[in-house]
This record gives structure tokens, sequence and C-alpha cells, in this order.
RNA sequence: GGCCCGAUGGCGGAGUGGUGACGUAACGGACUGCAAAUCCGUGCACCCGGGUUCGAUUCCCGGUCGGGCCUCCA
């Protein structure tokens, strides 16, 4: 039994799929108007593990799991036109390096990654339903959502209506009959892009574009939505409230989830106020492996705010080094099956923290450890970033010379001659290479 | 200003109405020529003030601090 937080009830559900032999599960992704820094990957990273338990208790091929891409925003238009480009150039750069980081922390493809250009004619369909049905109006070129026609508007991010109207600090534009109204298409300018609608040439907002996907690729109510803490308002609550009005009453998700922030906060080197917040690819640039990367973003429960800095990815360097060690060289092919305790972590809402206090229990156990760390994507599918693999070893580009230095100092140590072997042994250090005196000889390793 | 969430050892971080996981760091021991790795062991914490209770880190109220949202930011 797999139990998750529902923000939408504010507790702990059971999951009880509409249909087992097909759970849906979309999960918000990047707008690709730049590079996504590390935060930006703890949804990717937290749902890959969902969906690999769901794909554990329900079978590889009953799982559908969506991640859009949102490659029309305004964001974007404007960063091609400071850059001179045209949008493709922009939303084809960052999706491919949104897509690249994603590998690097071992973040498996989604089944389905709808595209907000591809799903335009679903959007006017949804938008044409809504204001047939009373829940939308146009007003000069734009179409707008009317919250006052949706009576839950609000349930899931707990926000009375007329608390919204009262708080709205925002100047309201004239057209909009309730401040709390929100855009489902809006019109485009001549240089501005932009796709024929009924309301003129024109592109959609943020919020529809989820809905229509949601709809066109899984059904118009799925098991489970996920996506960052910030999105429940305004985001998911539009979404729910469209999608709601345009299939009369049915629920967009059973069960919401939102994974919280990290905290920049802390550490001297990462701070949001320094501007210096990294993207993995920077971070692989600094040293970081995406498997050290991951089991960060898994430190703590997904819900959970979590301190991102140097001690942390410290931290997870001395406990991965130690796994990884014990596991030598993974050999290719499949895995063994996760131990029970792993599985009955991650089924209590994604408890990564207590999984891996569970694989701490079992580690010394090589099958059990390496189908726990399988599990969790561990180490990634790239061998050659997984630290300590032989593979890796000799494709050092020093490995022939080491390899000769390592030959002497075990020359010296037969000889007794401490005083040569320990300086070989230093002058490697201080490159790096780290040397294990064992009962089968010598070997070493980068730090 | 309004709403929401959080506060646990040096650090990260689970969990629980009654001996406070796990990791990492530290320290001691075994092993080693010395180390490293490994193994064994030790010490170290529930923000503050009230309340409920036989008993509160856990439940309730207030406070302080931190984070998020209310502006198409994961």
């Amino acid at each position: 039994m797999i139990r998750l937080y529902n923000t939408a009830a504010r507790a702990k559900q059971e999951l009880v799929p509409i249909n087992p032999d097909r759970v849906t599960m979309y999960v918000c992704g990047p707008t690709v108007y730049g590079r996504a820094h590390i935060g930006n990957f703890r949804p990717a990273v937290v749902f890959d593990v969902l969906q690999r338990l769901l794909r554990h208790s329900y079978g590889p091929e009953k799982v559908i799991y969506a991640r859009n891409i949102t490659d029309i925003d305004d964001k974007i238009m404007d960063k091609a036109r400071a850059e001179g480009v045209s949008i493709d150039m922009i939303t084809e750069r960052y999706e491919s390096l949104y897509l690249e980081d994603a590998a690097t922390l071992g973040v498996e493809r989604p089944d389905l990654h709808p595209h907000a250009t591809t799903s335009i004619p679903a959007m006017v369909a949804m938008i044409e339903l809504l204001i047939a049905k009373g829940h939308a109006y146009a007003a000069e070129g734009h179409v707008l959502f009317d919250v006052a026609s949706h009576g839950d508007y609000g349930s899931l991010s707990r926000r009375p209506l007329d608390e919204m109207i009262a708080g709205a600090r925002v100047e309201v534009a004239p057209y909009k009959k309730n401040a709390a109204d929100f855009v489902l298409w809006k019109p485009s300018s001549k240089d501005q892009a932009g796709w024929p609608s009924p309301w003129g040439r024109g592109r959609p907002g943020w919020h529809i574009e989820c809905s229509a996907m949601i709809a066109e690729s899984l059904g118009q109510t799925i098991d489970i939505h996920g996506g960052g803490i910030d999105l429940t308002f305004p985001h998911h609550e539009n979404e729910c409230a469209q999608s709601a009005c345009a299939h009369d009453g049915a629920p967009l998700a059973n069960i919401w989830m939102h994974n919280g922030f990290l905290n920049f906060g802390g550490g001297e080197k990462m701070s949001k106020s320094l501007g210096n917040v990294l993207s993995v690819g920077e971070l692989v640039e600094a040293g970081w492996t995406g498997d050290e990367l991951r089991l960060g973003l898994l430190s703590a429960q997904y819900r959970q705010p979590l301190l991102w800095d140097e001690a942390l990815l410290g931290q997870v360097r001395g406990r991965l080094d130690k796994w990884l060690r014990k596991l030598g060289d993974v050999p290719k092919g499949v895995r063994p099956l996760p131990p029970a305790g792993v599985v009955e972590a991650l089924s209590d809402d994604l408890n990564t923290p207590a999984a891996l206090a569970a694989i701490a229990g079992i580690e010394h156990d090589r099958e059990a450890l390496l189908g726990a760390l399988a599990f969790l994507g561990l180490p990634s599918l790239s061998p050659e970033k997984a630290r300590h693999a032989s593979e890796q070893r000799s494709a050092d580009p020093d490995a022939a010379r080491i390899d000769a230095l390592v030959a002497e100092r075990v020359a010296a140590r037969k000889a007794k001659n401490w005083a040569e072997s320990d300086r070989i042994r230093d002058v490697l250090a201080a490159e790096g290479v780290l040397l294990e005196d064992g009962p089968n000889g010598t070997s070493w390793r980068r730090a």
C-alpha cells in the first residue's frame, strides 16, 4: 500500500488508482527560457523515484508518467528578443540542457513529454468548452476564466475567493469581471508568437496549457499531479478549476503532491542572494558527481525544506563513497529486487531518509545493497560518471603512470624501504590519488 | 498586511504521548611498517513560555526565528 500526502486534503492518503492497469501521473516540467538550477531538479528527481516505486508496485508497463515542457511563454519571447534569435532556438537549447542535466541526475525519461506548442488545438478546444459552459468570457482579445462561476475555486490552496479579491494588490485589468479572473488566451501583436483562434491571433495563458495537455495525454482525471510547492497557487488552483469546469465536475487529480524548496541561505558558496545558485552542469564541473547530487536531493523527505550547501554534498559524498566501495564494480544488466524495508519506507509518502536508513542496515549484503541503490536510481545510468568503477580507473589518462608509481612503491615496501614507500604515497596523494593496501595487493582511486 | 509550512546532536535528517533512527563529522580500539579502507565501540540534540496529561520532543495556545505563497518562480 502506498500512502501519499495529498495537498488537497492536507493529509496522507492511500493511493487508490482509478485503474491499476493504467496509473497516471503528471508533473509540471520546466519553462525553457534559461538554464535550470539544482533546485529546479528536486521535483524531477523526487517524482522519478515515485515513478520507479509505482512501476515496482503496479508493473513497469502499467504506469504512464507525463512531464511537460512549456515552450511558449512571455519570458521565452523576451529572451529570444534580447538575444536576437528565434524562439525555437531558445526553447531547443534549454530543453536539451534540461534533459542533459536530468540524465546526469539519473532521472529516467517520462513516458510522455507534451510540449505546449504542439497542444494549442487542445487548448483552444478547452477554452471554447469553458466559454460554452459559462465559465469563461472573451474581452478585448483576451479570454478570461470566470472564477466566480466555480464554487470550489480556492479549495486546493485553501484561499477563500473573497479574501483573494480583497487582498488583490495588483492593478486589475479593466476587462476583468473579477480581480481573481485569470487569462486563458491573450492576444499577440504582429511581432509576437501567436496562433489563430476564434478570438484572434494570440497565445495561451500558462495554466490552460497543463490542463489541456493532461486531458489530451492522460485523461480527464489522473491519479497523481505533482510539482513544486510554489505552484499550488495560482497554477494548480487554476488548473483544478479549468479542468473541473470543462469536464462537468470531474476532478483533475485525486492526489496533489508538492515538493518543498531547497534552501541556499546557509552556505557561503551557494547563496541565492549572491546570485550563484548553480546548475547541474556547473556543479559537475565543480567536481560533484550526478550520483552525489541525486542522493543530496533525496537526503530529506521531499516535502521538507532542504538546506543545500557544500557541507551537505560533502556528507553525501562520504556516504555514497562507502556504498560504492562496498558495491565494487557494478555489473550491467538486471538488478536485484529492492529490500522490503526500502520499499516500505518509500511507500510511506516517499520517505527517502527512512529508506536510506534501511539501506544502512543491509549494506553488508551486496545483493541487497545493489537492489536498494538501483531502486533509488544509483549509481547513475552513465557508468563513466560513477566513482570507483574499474572502467573509470582504466580510462584515467594518468593510469599508466600511476600504475608504475604504485608498482615502485610495492617494490619499496617489499624491501621495507618505508621512507620511499611513503614518499610515493605522498606524491600520489598530492594529486588526489589515494592508495589502499589490501590483502590482494595495492589499489588506487581518485579522491 | 493576509494565508501556509517548518524549528531535533558540530552538520544533514527520520520518527514517536513513556529507554530520541540513520548518516556524516569527532574520539577510542582492532587491523596496518605507518596510513587508507574495513570492523568494533564511545560521546553529543528534541527553539522559548504557558496549558492538557501520571508522563510532552510528540497534542493545544502564545512568542521568537526561518522558509514559501498572495506578481504566469521547482
